[in-house]
DNA sequence: TAGTGGTCTAGACCACTTC
DNA sequence: AAGTGGTCTAGACCACTAA
């Protein structure tokens, strides 16, 4: 009845240290024993051992150091993102700060690293977005964000450039237009955000995800794509953002439509 | 600088078989070479052709059949859910349907299969959301949905027992109070829905969803929460689902707050 | 029955970490 | 230098599919 034979040495080894994680007797951190100790505990190869803690591995329970061991995965706190990471509240904030100079607390809380802009040619799915024709100039901002020194997710967003050019959005120094401060300089344009329109997708990572992410096997992610609108509509910032599947978890709400 | 040597045969090999997969080579549904033709291609040992392909198969990017042969991934059309699934103009529908006799083409478009209604003490989680006292009992109501003959995701509601009792949402005979039903029904009794909360949150299956949503290896699901909550505020349901992940999309629009 | 995927062994070598 | 994870080989056996 079950196409996928789950007997054998090796599934049963997970399946005990499985067990043995679930119940606390390892604990996050904690080292688990050696591929060679936990070949000569069950009586199988060195290969089978491996195979074992490879099964755990792809199921995220635990994390492989190489040359040093394989560990209980550490759980990183869940950010919970809601409308309210949006709110006009915090663009202030950002914007007085924005004006200042830095403080040299800006990793504290949500530190950007690798942030760059460029000018690139639309792809079809920017020009849709944006309603300009496939392989025009666009403005291109990405960065990736940082929490506990460990990256969590990629955000790349575009703008049209006759738009933006001239203002701090086109500042690739980390922080200046982060967070919300975009949305304070559209505001001063005339194009205040009033709309957002957010679609989320799971899937497993590329290897590129993996490297930037820094990704233990086995960790999804979620695919954010949102669409930035004025009260008319009008998509002032379309963005793309890569997130590790275990830090977050979204949340909405609205009411019953007619 | 990379932590985990990508290098080797085992991967050498996955990425051929990837660029052609991704290239068109093999088209979705198109058998690849048996492993041991890998191995004597690439001059490797069976093993380490056999690691290739499993690489993949966590990837996502090919099934394999026991004793068949190892295939490029169907992939299946992708469902959008956005705020309109909820739509009160649903549930008329639904509710008309829902009196008249079975017409044989239930399983057309959203077929439930293994619906079940019962009794249970409530979590904590369902308590806390309910507003009851953990371990008092609630109506659960769970349900697995299939699409294209294949299980898409399952979905569990939860109910006070003495809002939902002696109607619809009582009868376990599939389709009675599928759908939109249950809001109807909520409304006839004057706890008409109004808002809906929804939390998401992707991760790798158990084992045991695995078997239910009959998960190829490496597919991740996503977690749905909902709170269905009438204009007051006050929840009369609360509902947890697991979604297969590469069936589903999710789209939101919301104002930006202040 | 032949073909195929899944698994295992025993031994080997390499790459990285830790001391 | 010692310990550890990652990978590979060559050969073997088993389980399942398809004809």
């Amino acid at each position: 009845m079950s196409p996928e034979p789950q007997t054998g040495p090796a599934n049963r080894i997970a399946a005990e240290l499985r067990a043995a994680i679930a119940d606390g007797r390892y604990q996050p951190g904690a080292q688990l024993p050696p591929v060679r100790d936990l070949a000569k505990q069950y009586g199988v190869s060195r290969n089978t051992a491996a195979k074992a803690i490879n099964i755990l591995r792809t199921e995220g329970a635990i994390v492989t150091r190489y040359g040093s061991g394989a560990y209980v995965r550490e759980s990183h706190p869940i950010r919970t993102l809601g409308p309210d990471r949006y709110a006009r509240s915090k663009w202030q904030e950002t914007r007085v700060r924005a004006h200042g100079e830095d403080d040299g607390r800006e990793k504290e809380q949500q530190g950007t690293q690798a942030q760059e802009v460029e000018i690139v040619p639309a792809e079809e799915d920017v020009a849709v977005a944006l309603g300009v024709p496939i392989a025009s100039l666009v403005v291109e901002r990405s960065r990736t964000v940082f929490r506990d020194g460990l990256p969590t997710h990629t955000m790349v967003s575009y703008y049209r450039p006759e738009e933006v050019r001239d203002t701090p959005i086109m500042d690739d120094r980390p922080g200046m237009a982060g967070r919300g401060g975009s949305f304070a300089i559209l505001t001063d344009l005339g194009l205040a955000p009033q709309d957002v329109d957010e679609k989320l997708k799971a899937r497993m990572p590329t290897t590129d995800e993996v490297d930037v992410l820094r990704l233990p096997p086995g960790e999804p992610v979620v695919e954010l794509t949102r669409w930035i609108k004025t009260a008319e509509g009008y998509v002032v910032e379309y963005a793309k953002g890569v997130h590790a599947a275990s830090r977050f978890e979204w949340l909405y709400s609205f009411p019953i439509p007619d």
